[in-house]
Order: structure tokens, then C-alpha cells, then sequence
DNA sequence: AAGCTGACTTGATTTAGATCAAGATACTGA
DNA sequence: TCAGTATCTTGATCTAAATCAAGTCAGCTT
């Protein structure tokens, strides 16, 4: 069905009034409406598949409320998580201009709210709009940037280091300074994304637990704003010294350099 | 230094006159000329470090001839290879638009010759001509899935499906038909790509030995052109269908299921 | 409230692949 | 020509993480 009123407002309240999701940001009036007006909106059961592994694209998904992944599946069965969504994120963009069948799947991990955005549309306001196109741009660097990350951690990383820089990174976005924050996704879920097993991940909690990092159910707790500096390198740096200058000074991983 | 006459020649010669490399594809005479008089070529010693990670990106690499490595390097030294490019391939464009210094570090492998296309030059374009912005588009999609994969194999499969795999995208990448294809990289480079020390990844060329594929010191030989079907998976066989109806039909994994 | 179910934890065992170590081979340059 | 170096191969060992197998716990359903 169309989009709703309802989807509007969540559309400005999951950014928090601060701006659209990155895929619409700074779009014209016209451009915005061409495609919302086009789109549509669905509420999707937990489990549901969106997208097959070989389907050809039909839209771009914008996740308002609940949690979706995407995915490969091998012949076997085996799966690999290749991103996990949160409301605002959009998937399938980037397949859309890869010219052939989904190499993908898209899942959704939870009853989810989600926007729907025809294939024809993106690609049609892609060629005529530089702004949008420039978004588009944005957004598939950014994952492509942390399929890099993903592939170095699985190569050179071991399970500590991974969980540890996945919280890193996790803290850093929700803004420092909050010692507790919250945990968006299923454990063996994450373990997937981090390429390892559940019982792996797990007994990896309980070493985080000895650093003064406890996971619970749906929130992490640390000690001290600087537990998570340990898995700090030289990329995710630049984003603790955006957060704050302060923060940055005291961060015992600067300290010494500076 | 401007670019050379040769080096106009080989960039015609290494797409062997069918087509510019994707980034410069279907671009307009001015497009073309903006790009090409703002840049430089260089030749490069074996083993040269152009980007170092943590740099600002100030150029987009064309590969005119040798072999050139993009790598991430941990605070341990350890490596994990993200590409491997030949003559024809470009690097760089993605980190561009990521807006933040680069991740990756680039590394000629070889004595190389490139193109350094300055980095204002590629924004301006991209915002003003459509065609370009979409170039663009494809080719950091296209990294963006390699990367995907790469993230799928290091998870899911074991080492000789993951240099089957890699062998079979070559080959097909190759055209089929030819029993015999040229290896373009060093084996411990193509080790580090997968995910796996040089050691498993010669033990592993003994097993593909044993199903018929002999890996040399610069090419690969199959007795039969299926002999590669094995690592087939349902994305890599809609490449296989495209290279020629014929091979697809008597490819043994197809003809079960027709 | 009892019984299920699914997600997670914890322990014991196995194993694949890394590491360590020693040769083989081939190219380099004096 | 021959030492010297780099790449690759092969074998022996070790270890980290997967697998296998119980067991715990919370949330649901009936």
C-alpha cells in the first residue's frame, strides 16, 4: 500500500528530526516526493525472505522499524551475514547497478517496517539527479568500506579483536560518553556477521566480561569510556578524534603520541 | 609527467580496441579530455607503496601494465589483500567518496606503469556528467560484490573451494574454450587474497592436481573444460551461461537439471 | 503452573589450518 | 660459475576454533 502518514513520521522521527536517511538527504522537493509517491510501505513477519539469492532487484528497502540482514547462502546451507540493518538503513542499492541477479539474499530478523522503492525509479532519478546519484555514491562506498573491514578482520583478526572492534565501532556511533549502550541484534546473528560460531562468540563475551565489558541481553556496560580504546586502530581513530577533542586528548591510546 | 603517446597506445591496446577501461566507457570527447590532460603516468619500481593507509586520497589509479595490490595492514604487520588489479583496472574511485582517509593501502606488486588521475578532477566530473557518475556506479558495485564474496568464501569455504572458485571466475573471466589460461599473479599474493597461508595454498594446488588442474608457474592447464563445474555456484552460473549456450548445455552441473 | 521452544552457555573432543622447520627450485648478480 | 636470495613445496607439530553434546534460562502456550 501507499506510504502511510504514520510512515512519514517515523520516516523524521528515526532520524530525530536531525535529517533524512543518507539515500534522501539534501534531495530537492520534487525529487523526494518522485519517490516517495512511487513507493509503498509493508509490514513483513520475522523470518521473512525479501530477496532471493538470484532474484533480479525490484527495490530498494528502506528499514523504518525492526531489523533486517542481508545474506549468502551456499549450496549447503551455510550462511554468511553480509550486512544487518537497523531502521533508516537501506539495502539493495548497490545490486541494483551491478547489472545481474541478486548475488544476495534479504531477510527479515524481526517483524519489521519497511519502505519499498522501485527499481525503475531509483535508476531513473539516479541518471537525471547528481545529488541522488551522489548519495548513492556515498552510501555503496560506505559498505563497500566495511566489507573492507570485514574481510581484513576475518583474515587478520582474532574472535576477541573482531567483537571488540565491532563494539568500538557500535560505541563510537551511538556517541561517546555513554557507558552503557544498546544491542540491536540476535548473538548468533552477530557471530554470523563476525564469521564465527555462537559457541565461539559467546565464550569471547565472557573474556570481554574480564576486560570490564558485560553484554547482556540487550545493552552493553563498560567500566570506563576508554575500555574499547584496546581495540582501537588506526581507521577508527580518526572517528574518536571527531567525537570529541577532550575524549580524544585522555584516550590512553593517544596519550602517548601526542 | 603528462601522459605519453604510449601511453594513449596502451590504453587502447590493453582493451584490445573494444572498449575503453570502465571507468572512461562511453564518456563524451570532452569528458575524456578534461580527464586525460589533467592527469600524468608514471612508472613505478616493484614493491612501491603509492598509498599509504591513513592517507587522504589524492589520485585514482589506472593500471596501464604490471600488477598493483590493494592491502590492509593491521598494527601488527599482518596483511589482508583486498584486490589484485592487472592492466586495465583502476583503483581508488571507491575510497574517494568515502570521505574519510584511506583504508586501504595501494602497492605496486610489480614494475608498473599508471595513470594518477587527480582526485578533484574525478569529483568534478562525477557531479556534472551522469555518465561518469554512473561508471562510477558500476565499478564500485562491481567491488562492492568481489568484496561480498570474498566475505562469503572466508566464512563458508574451505580452501579448495575457495581457489577452485577463484580459478573458475578466471577462467570464465578468460572466455572459455581455452584449456590453458595465463596466472597473472604470485601465488603467495593469491594466498593472501583467500584468506590462507602460501602453505595450504600449495598443499591445496596438490588436490586440484589430483582432479585434473595443474597450476604452473604462470598458467593454469585442465584437461577438460568442466573440470573447474565443481566450484560452480548458483551466481557464478549465470556467467557461465552467458559465455555460450553451448558449453552451458553440456556443462555437466546444468544438464541434471534440464 | 507445567511443559515447550528457542537462544544462549558451558564443557569435552576433534580437526583443519597455522606455524615451525627444512628442503627444493629458480633467478640474480658478482 | 657459484654463492646468495626469494619463492615455493613438503613434512611435522601445535593450537585455536569448529563441532558435538549437555545443560541453563527466559518467554510462550495451553
Amino acid at each position: 500500500m501507499p506510504l502511510q502518514k504514520s510512515d512519514y513520521e517515523k520516516l523524521s522521527v528515526l532520524t530525530e528530526g536531525d535529517s533524512l536517511p543518507r539515500l534522501l538527504r539534501g534531495l530537492s522537493t520534487e525529487s523526494l516526493d518522485y519517490i516517495l509517491d512511487a513507493s509503498t510501505s509493508h509490514s513483513v513477519e520475522a523470518g521473512r525472505i525479501l530477496v532471493q539469492q538470484g532474484d533480479s532487484p525490484e527495490f530498494v528497502f528502506l528499514v523504518l522499524s525492526g531489523t533486517v540482514r542481508t545474506l549468502r547462502i551456499d549450496d549447503t546451507g551455510k550462511e554468511a551475514t553480509i550486512r544487518m540493518l537497523q531502521p533508516a538503513d537501506t539495502c539493495m542499492e548497490a545490486v541494483l547497478f551491478m547489472g545481474s541477479p541478486s548475488p544476495i539474499t534479504v531477510q527479515a530478523v524481526t517483524e519489521s517496517r519497511l519502505i519499498f522503492i522501485p527499481e525503475n525509479i531509483v535508476k531513473t532519478l539516479a541518471a537525471r539527479d547528481a545529488m541522488f546519484a551522489n548519495n548513492l555514491l556515498q552510501i555503496v562506498t560506505y559498505h563497500y568500506k566495511n566489507a573492507m573491514y570485514q574481510i581484513e578482520a576475518m583474515n587478520i583478526k582474532t574472535p576477541i579483536q573482531r567483537v571488540g572492534y565491532y563494539l568500538l565501532v557500535k560505541f563510537l556511533e551511538r556517541g561517546k560518553g555513554n557507558l552503557e549502550f544498546f544491542f540491536p541484534f540476535r548473538k548468533s546473528m552477530v557471530a554470523n556477521y563476525l564469521g564465527m560460531t555462537a559457541e565461539t562468540f559467546s565464550r569471547t563475551l565472557c573474556k570481554m566480561k574480564n576486560i570490564g565489558i558485560t553484554i547482556g541481553e540487550d545493552k552493553v556496560q563498560m567500566k570506563t569510556s576508554h575500555d574499547l580504546c584496546l581495540f582501537c586502530d588506526s581507521d577508527t581513530e580518526s572517528l574518536c578524534a571527531e567525537g570529541s577533542k577532550k575524549s580524544y586528548a585522555t584516550c590512553p591510546r593517544h596519550k602517548k603520541s601526542g
